[in-house]
DNA sequence: CTGAAAGCGCTTACAG
DNA sequence: CTGAAAGCGCTTACAG
C-alpha cells in the first residue's frame, strides 16, 4: 500500500495534484486525474488515521442495497458476530452511490477505510465480484459461487436437500409435483431446480414443463403460482417452493381458496430465517442458515486482513431439510376434482435414506 | 474538536504521551493515562483521515447487539436509506466490546471516526443515552422516549392505537379481553398497557389482573400465554398481544389446541415488520413502521452533523391499526366451554370513531 | 490547471 | 515511564 508520494513520483506530478485527484477536486484536469488514478490503482492506495490501521469490515452490495430483508439481516447478524471476534466493526457501503468513475474498487474501499469487504451480489452484477477479486482486494462473496479460483465465496448447497425434499414428497405418494421459484438465475436457484428435476428422474417420474412456475419472490408471487397451479387441468398434488416468501403466500392463498394443506395439497418451502414457524401449518422446508454464512465469511475475512490467514476461501455449507406440517400423503383426488394420474392407488414408496435423516421438528408453537 | 497538541498542553505532557494514552500503549502510566483522557474528554478529540472528515453514522446498542432481529433490520434499512441522502455510510459499533474504561462516549465515537450515533437501548441501559446526551455528542435514540430536553429521540406512539384495538374488540362484543406482553418495562410497552386499560375503562369494563399475562417476547412466550389463558376458569374471548412474536406463537398454539381464530377466540397482535401477513388467519394488529423510525433519525442526525440543523429532535410518529382476519365477533360460548359473563346476548356496540378509521387490509395472500 | 512550500496531526525510534 | 526530534501522510493557501 503506497502513499501520495509514491504515486506522485510514478505519475510524474506533485503530491498536491495527487491529493486533489484522489479527492475529486474540480481544478485538476481530466487527463491528469485519470493518469493519477491509474497509477494509484496499480500501486494500491489507502488513507490511514495517523498510522493506525482502520478496523472496519465493509459490507457492500453490487446491486441495490437490501439490508432490511430478513435474509440480509441474518447475514449481517453473522457478519457482526464474526467481525466481533477480531474486534472489527462493520460498515455498510454504497458502491453505486459513492464509487467514482475511473476509481478502482480497491481505491474505493481504501478510501472508505475498509481493508476487506463482504459482498452480496446477483447474476446481473456478479462480474463486479470478479473484478474485485482480480484487483486482489480482500473479499468474500456471500451466497454465490464462482469457478475462478481467485474469487472467495461461501454458499449454501441446496441441491442435495432440494432432491431430498422432492423425494420425500414422492415417498408420500405424490406424482404431480410442481416447482415454484423466482426468476433468479443464480447458481443457488439453479441448484434447487436441479434437485427437483433429479429427484423426479431418480424415481422415474416425468419432468413436466407446465409444472414449473416462475414469479416474483414475494407472497404475492407465491399466491399467484398457487392460483395458477390449482387452475391446471391436471393440478399438482404438491408444490416445492424454492423461495421463502413464495411458500408463505401460497399457503395464504390456499386458505383463501379453501384448499386444505396438507390434506388437499402438500407444500414444501424454502426458509432462510424463521418464517416457517409463523405459517400455518408450519412449513416443511429446505432451510439455510444465513447467520452462519455471514459469521464464517467475517471470520475468514478478518483473519485474512490481519494476516493470520493466507488461504483462499471457497466454502459450501449444507442446508438442512426440516419436516414440519405442510406436507402429507398425496390425496386420492386432486384439489381441482380431476383424478390424479391413476397412480394414487399404488403402494406408497418407503422414505429413502436421505429423507429419513431429515430433522424432525418439535411441536408447533413451541419454537421461536 | 481539538488535537493532540492542545490536549498535550492542557494535560502538561508531550504529544507523544497523548498519542500513547489515546492508543492504550501499555508503557504509559495509569495516572498519566487517566489525566490525558480526562483532558481529552473536556476538549473533545477525534482523529481525521488527513484533513478529511469521516462520513460514517454510527449505530450502537447500549445493550446486547440484536442487529439480526426483524425490528432492528427494518430500523437499519431506514437508517441506511436516510444516511444515503446525505452520502453518509453506516457503521455498527460495539460499545461493550470496545469502549475503554475511563474513556468518554464522545471519545469512543470520535476514535471510531463517527460524528454522530443512532442508539438502540432498553430500560436497564437507558442511562447510557442520557450520558451521551450530557456529553453533547450528536445522537438520536430509536424507539424510546426521554423527559430530559437534551436527549434526542424518535418513538412510535402506540397508546392511541392500543386503545383503538381494544375498543374495536369491545365493539365486536368481547367483554373478557386479556393482555399479553413481554416483561419489558420501557415507556413504549407501558403505553400499550395503558391503552388497554383505558379502553376497558372507557367502556365501563372491569380491569382484571389475572387477564394480564407477561412472558417471553417469543413465539414460545405467546404459546404459553395462550395455554394459560384458555385454562382459566373464565377464559377471555379475545387477547391483545403487545409484542409481535407472541401473537404469532399464540395463534400457532390455538391451532394446536383446536381453538378456532377468530370464531372461538379473537387475537389482536402488534407488528413492526410484515409478519402479520404470514400468520393464518392474518393478524389484525397495531403496527409500527420501524423503517420510518430509522429513516427519520438518520435524516436528522446527518443534517445535525453537517451543520444544516441545530434544532433538538424529539419526535413521535403514530402507529396504525390494521384490520385483518384474526379478530371477529365474540362467541356466545367461550372456548373452554364455560358460559361467558352472560353478556353475549347483548346488543353489539357499533364501532366507535377511531376503529372505524382503521386501515382495512386487502385480501390475504396478495400482500407481500 | 499545476506545484513548492507551509503546516497540521499523528506515530515511532531513540535517548534518557 | 516520558519526551524531543524525526518523519510520514496529507491538505491547503499562495503563486504562477
Amino acid at each position: 500500500m503506497s502513499s501520495v508520494r509514491v504515486i506522485a513520483r510514478e505519475a510524474g506530478v506533485s503530491i498536491t495534484t495527487v491529493s486533489r485527484a484522489l479527492n475529486d477536486d474540480p481544478s485538476v484536469s481530466p487527463q491528469t486525474r485519470e493518469r493519477v488514478l491509474r497509477v494509484a490503482n496499480r500501486c494500491g492506495y489507502g488513507p490511514t488515521i495517523g498510522r493506525r490501521v482502520t478496523t472496519n469490515v465493509g459490507v457492500a452490495y453490487t446491486q441495490d442495497v437490501t439490508i432490511g430483508h430478513p435474509f440480509d439481516a441474518s447475514v449481517l447478524e453473522g457478519v457482526t458476530r464474526g467481525s466481533n471476534e477480531q474486534r472489527f466493526d462493520v460498515v455498510v457501503l454504497h458502491l453505486q452511490r459513492d464509487k467514482r468513475r475511473g476509481e478502482t474498487y480497491t481505491q474505493f474501499f481504501r478510501r472508505k477505510g475498509v481493508p476487506g469487504v463482504i459482498l452480496r451480489t446477483n447474476m446481473e452484477t456478479r462480474h463486479v465480484c470478479t473484478k474485485i477479486a482480480e484487483e486482489g482486494f480482500p473479499h468474500v462473496v456471500i451466497s454465490e459461487r464462482f469457478d475462478l479460483p481467485l474469487v472467495n465465496w461461501i454458499d449454501c448447497e441446496s441441491r442435495t436437500d432440494s432432491f431430498r425434499a422432492v423425494d420425500y414428497l414422492i415417498t408420500l405418494g405424490h406424482r404431480r409435483i410442481a416447482f415454484g421459484m423466482s426468476g433468479a438465475t443464480d447458481r443457488d436457484h439453479m441448484d434447487r431446480f436441479e434437485g427437483y428435476r433429479q429427484a423426479l428422474a431418480a424415481r422415474g417420474l416425468p419432468f413436466c414443463e407446465d409444472l414449473v412456475f416462475k414469479n416474483q419472490f414475494t407472497m404475492a408471487g407465491g399466491a399467484t403460482v398457487m392460483n395458477m397451479a390449482v387452475g391446471l387441468r391436471e393440478p399438482p398434488t404438491a408444490i416445492y417452493f424454492a423461495d421463502p416468501m413464495m411458500a408463505v403466500g401460497a399457503v395464504q392463498m390456499a386458505h383463501a381458496l379453501g384448499i386444505h394443506i396438507p390434506g388437499d395439497l402438500s407444500i414444501v418451502g424454502f426458509d432462510d430465517t424463521d418464517v416457517r414457524y409463523s405459517v400455518y401449518p408450519t412449513l416443511t422446508a429446505v432451510c439455510q442458515d444465513a447467520t452462519q454464512l455471514g459469521f464464517q465469511a467475517a471470520m475468514w475475512l478478518t483473519n485474512m486482513v490481519t494476516g493470520a490467514s493466507k488461504e483462499p476461501f471457497q466454502k459450501t455449507i449444507p442446508t438442512f431439510f426440516e419436516i414440519n406440517h405442510s406436507a402429507g400423503p398425496a390425496p386420492a383426488v386432486s384439489p381441482g376434482g380431476a383424478a390424479t394420474e391413476g397412480r394414487a392407488g399404488e403402494v406408497v414408496l418407503q422414505p429413502a435414506g436421505p429423507a429419513a435423516t431429515a430433522v424432525a421438528h418439535p411441536a408447533p408453537g413451541v419454537a421461536t
